[in-house]
DNA sequence: CGCCCAACTTTGTCTTGCAAAGTAATGCTT
DNA sequence: AAGCATTACTTTGCAAGACAAAGTTGGGCG
């Protein structure tokens, strides 16, 4: 039926998956921005941002501008990673509503 | 945009997933073949399903024909659960593909 | 210089998944 | 009856991970 080990855990992680769908819907978004979005902590949100940059999923952009201003957005590999995972949730969706 | 705090933890976790998912398919299932599908140990297995039982999301049935033979359906309210939580994937989903 | 703010890092705690091994109950086999 | 297998479940132990809170760094500005 389903393979739920295909299921990437780095995506699946409820918070991650909150980052993921917020920039796959813009090009790119500020910390602070991301953190109001998702009511995160400050270090629970960049530890997170940490794991999916360490994996290759988001980049990285530091400028200063005023403020100090990163903003992050997803890799070509994210993106995909990202849309492999959206079709398991098809999956899951078409078995679940018969 | 999203409420991500609504996805339902007991739910979400990849395991469960898995298990809420088939249990959707069909009526019932049986221990056994829960196990087979998901190539999962036994005692991770009972688990989780003691995990969704706890939460009243999955009846349990307990018989005895030739071997022991336990099976597990979804509740009333596992159902209503589940599909809120396919709402939600939903609207990952629509937000994911542009 | 001192303060604020953004963006981290560190520390610590608490939960959770998961495997491996052990156990109880039942039936089959010899 | 004795031994063995199987199912379902419990226990133990560990390792990973989430998360909060507090501390740190560095730039801009009054």
């Amino acid at each position: 039926m389903f393979d739920f080990e295909k299921i990437d855990k780095v995506i699946h992680e409820k918070a991650r998956l909150g980052i993921m769908t917020l920039l796959a819907t813009r090009a790119s978004w500020s910390f602070q921005d991301l953190k109001a979005q998702l009511e995160m902590s400050d270090g629970n949100l960049v530890t997170h941002l940490r794991t999916l940059h360490d994996h290759g999923y988001v980049a990285v952009t530091k400028e200063i501008i005023d403020r100090p201003q990163t903003s992050y957005s997803l890799t070509t590999k994210g993106r995909g990673a990202f849309q492999e995972y959206l079709t398991i949730l098809e999956q899951i969706i078409k078995a679940g509503r018969p």
